[in-house]
RNA sequence: GGAGGGGUUCCAGAGCGGUCAAAUGGGGCGGGCUGUAAACCCGUUGACUUCGGUCUUCGAAAGUUCGAAUCUUUCCCCCUCCA
């Protein structure tokens, strides 16, 4: 066995492996370059693609070295495996940016001092840009077969299906191959890891290079990680829980790893810390809701820096102990003057930006989840005076989780 | 090329001239139980409201009607079956 792999394995990142064996003998002889790509369709990454940093994170763990493809030139085509009718048209602007944007998140997780390990960041376009039709049809095309291609799982659905599969999105495997193809000529790049999604274009890759320069590569999947629910990981209905604080804040990104299903807890703990395995085998007894809080503080830690998980800790500690003046939530400000204009409940509510619909805060009142200062408010119609501040300060809540500081300047 | 089915509120999906802001389920939100979990129970789920109502929604536009999500016309978009 080899180390890495068996991290790997033990974390529970091991899903499929093109040849395993031969891997492992590599492994133990030397370092390598192995590397993951990253499509540029979206401002940022989400937790989604997590667990593909946590594979860059281990590989420079171990002294390989990773790189990261960004999809720069393949998102120019528009990845057309994706079933919405409204897949928007990136502008080669956006894509430029998303595309530094990810590159900029991604350096938040990965060592950047090590000359060894430094990651290299690559972005497809450089090379898919200037490729002549003629002569890459000659070179690659050359190596694919119409007919395997059709044996492979995303073209069969859509035939199956009698689903159209326009020409461009056959071509999609090819481009992702090739990006292999060139990262092994330019940067004797030998292993692509990637989702369970991508082995069919991971497997392509392998064997493109195998024919066209006898070279033997390899490629190594994760498994879809779905949450005990049975949801997906990384889309709420809120929307995406991205790893950029200008999307999610690193208190909000602390609660979702606090709000792990307590089925989840030590699997996320082998997947998205670097805690040691025999440790978080220990850790079965634990309370459970301390390991949440572990695993929040190493997840926001990593990615937001330790100040921003402390913080988050306390900001949480405040929000749910009841009696709390909450001193370290989140606050705005308001005008004094507004008080003398007779200040509804409801608008205090809507200024505070908590809610921004009149209709649900008076439900939210009658539903009795309206608090000012621990104290239901009972009544829509009342007037928040002077009275309810102290020392200028108000604590507003809603439910039992949205808390804010409302301070009268 | 021929035949047909459909686009409804966050999603799925009923409704097919008035009683429709639109059944039901899911999701969300709030309450209860608890552990900031799961499961379960209850309430709620277009906006505004002086709580009487008012305004804006059923692919788009135009029309018929006292009255349209429901009927007609045109347009756009999906899907199924047969060649």
């Amino acid at each position: 066995m080899n180390k890495f792999l068996k991290e790997f394995k033990d974390r529970g990142y091991f899903y499929q492996c093109t040849n395993e064996k031969e891997l492992i003998e590599l492994l133990n002889k030397k370092k390598i370059k192995a590397y993951i790509g990253f499509d540029c369709t979206a401002q940022s990454l989400h937790v989604g693609s997590l667990l593909q940093i946590m594979c860059l994170r281990l590989l420079q763990r171990h002294g390989h070295q990773p790189i990261v493809l960004l999809g720069g030139g393949t998102t120019r085509i528009g990845d057309p495996s994706g079933k919405d009718k409204t897949r928007k048209i990136l502008s080669e602007n956006e894509i430029e940016k998303n595309a530094k944007n990810i590159e900029k998140i991604l350096k938040n997780y990965l060592d950047t001092s090590d000359k060894k390990v430094k990651p290299i960041f690559v972005n497809n376009y450089k090379w898919l840009k200037n490729l002549n039709y003629i002569s890459f049809l000659r070179d690659i095309g050359k190596h694919f077969t119409i007919n395997k291609m059709l044996t492979f799982e995303s073209v069969k659905n859509r035939l199956d299906r009698e689903q159209s599969l326009s020409y461009m999105e056959f071509n999609y495997m090819i481009l992702q191959a090739y990006d292999f193809l060139e990262l092994n000529k330019k940067e004797n790049c030998i292993l692509q890891i990637g989702g369970s999604d991508q082995w069919g274009n991971i497997v392509n890759g392998v064997e493109l290079i195998k024919r066209y320069s006898d070279n033997q590569v390899f490629g190594l999947t994760t498994p879809l990680i779905t949450l005990a629910s049975g949801a997906k990981m990384g889309k709420t209905a809120d929307g995406a829980i991205w790893l950029d604080k200008k999307l999610l804040s690193p208190y909000d990104y602390w609660q979702f790893w606090r709000n792990t299903d307590d089925n989840d807890v030590i699997k996320f703990l082998k997947f998205f810390t670097d805690e040691k395995i025999e440790s978080i085998q220990n850790l079965k007894d634990v309370n459970i809701n301390n390991l949440k809080v572990l695993l929040a503080n190493k997840t926001t830690e990593m990615l937001h820096g330790k100040k921003e998980s402390k913080n988050s800790e306390k900001i949480a500690r405040e929000t749910f102990s009841n009696n709390s003046t909450g001193s370290n939530l989140p606050s705005i400000k308001i005008n004094a003057s507004s008080l003398k204009d007779k200040l509804n409940i409801i608008d205090l509510v809507i200024i505070s930006k908590l809610e921004n619909s009149k209709s649900e805060v008076r439900r939210l009142i009658s539903g009795k989840a309206i608090k000012i200062n621990n104290e239901i408010i009972l009544n829509e119609k009342t007037i928040v005076d002077k009275s309810f501040f102290n020392k200028n300060y108000l604590k507003l809540s809603i439910g039992k989780k949205r808390h804010i500081k409302i301070a009268l300047i």
